[in-house]
DNA sequence: CGACCCACCCGCCATG
DNA sequence: CACATGGCGGGTGGGT
């Protein structure tokens, strides 16, 4: 594993857990783990550690499997010799998993060029803007595409490595690890469900279209009512959301649908299939079928995962 | 699950 | 000419 000045403590620190730890009674041999710090002699991680290199940099030339656990900063350039590194390790058919973050060294590194590759939600349309080779799919928590691994943000670190002993060593020692890690062998649903959507830019002409959309999600607005509404014909209206928005009508308004849906299932008791009603969809089908392709779980494993409170109450009374 | 229907939406072109 | 608009056709994808 790799680490550079100033990259967070979590991401890093789950690689170490997974592998440096000796599992041999779960697998043996378990795996040889090495941190590598690129750049001066020490690296600071996080902002309260001091990491002293070791003389493992050779570890780096022989290593199977290499972690880029995340970034400093994604918004700037990637440290060059980080990137030689990740992009030799690749060239001698080394396996790359990086997590959040570390996507961006990957993809400096022009190794994610035509894969599917996933990062932190929050970074996820950059990353599809600076890279546009890359099919950035936001909606999961990992993937694994011919040897090379990314991962969401932070705790999805677990998932992927999870995923890295499960193709290692089977589905039964990865289960068992997970019971030692106190974490799910497998989550349900991708970081979808997890993830805000983005305020939409503030568009002088769409912003109050999108209020008054917004007021109105309860009835059965279409495309057409959008159009006559803002007083455009309904191709102008397709050209705008384009332009603005990035995507069509009838997905922006799904999107509120299924946002106002969430919601409702984490703030109220509503039966699903009043909330369907109300959240301006067809049929409680469409909106099950809608939430669970977005979102990746059904409506009601959602509100189990997020309703916290009714949870707390009954546990009380 | 297949069948049917219709809204959607994109390429294309004419118009202003 | 650049640009935005509106209408048309048709493939398609979701809903019943």
């Amino acid at each position: 594993m790799t680490v550079s000045d100033g990259m967070p403590i979590f991401e890093a620190a789950v690689p170490c857990e997974v592998f440096g730890i000796d599992r041999s009674e779960l697998a043996s041999p378990w795996y040889r783990f090495s941190v590598v710090g690129l750049g001066s002699d020490s690296v600071r991680v996080a902002s309260w550690f001091l990491l002293t290199a070791g003389d493992n940099r050779a570890d780096l030339d022989r290593a199977d499997t290499l972690i880029v656990p995340a970034c400093a900063n994604v918004h700037e350039t990637q440290p060059p010799e980080l990137v030689a590194a990740v992009r030799a390790a690749y060239d001698r058919g080394a396996r790359i998993l990086s997590i959040c973050s570390g996507a961006f060294v990957l993809a400096a590194a022009g190794i994610l060029d035509g894969r599917r590759a996933t990062t932190h939600w929050m970074h996820a349309r950059e990353l599809a803007q600076r890279y546009p080779e890359v099919n950035v799919d936001p909606a999961v928590l990992y993937i694994e595409d011919n040897n090379v691994i990314t991962s969401a943000g932070t705790a999805a670190a677990i998932d992927a490595c999870l995923h890295m002993v499960r193709v290692d060593h089977g589905a039964g020692v990865a289960a068992e690890l997970a019971r030692r890690l106190v974490t799910p062998p497998h989550r349900q649903g991708g970081q979808a469900q997890y993830s805000r959507p983005e305020q939409p830019p503030t568009d002088n002409w769409l912003a109050p279209l999108l209020d008054w959309t917004d007021e109105h999600l309860h009835g059965s607005l279409m495309t057409a009512d959008l159009a006559a509404h803002a007083h455009v014909s309904i191709r102008t209206l397709e050209r705008r959301f384009t332009h603005s928005l990035g995507t069509s009508p009838l997905q922006w308004l799904l999107q509120l649908r299924i946002r106002r849906a969430q919601q409702l299932l984490e703030a109220t008791d509503q039966p699903v299939d009043w909330i369907a009603t109300s959240c301006g969809f067809g049929s409680p089908a469409s909106m099950r079928a809608h939430f669970a392709k977005s979102i990746g779980v059904s409506p009601g494993a959602y509100r189990r995962t997020f309703r916290t409170s009714s949870y707390n109450e009954r546990a009380a009374g």
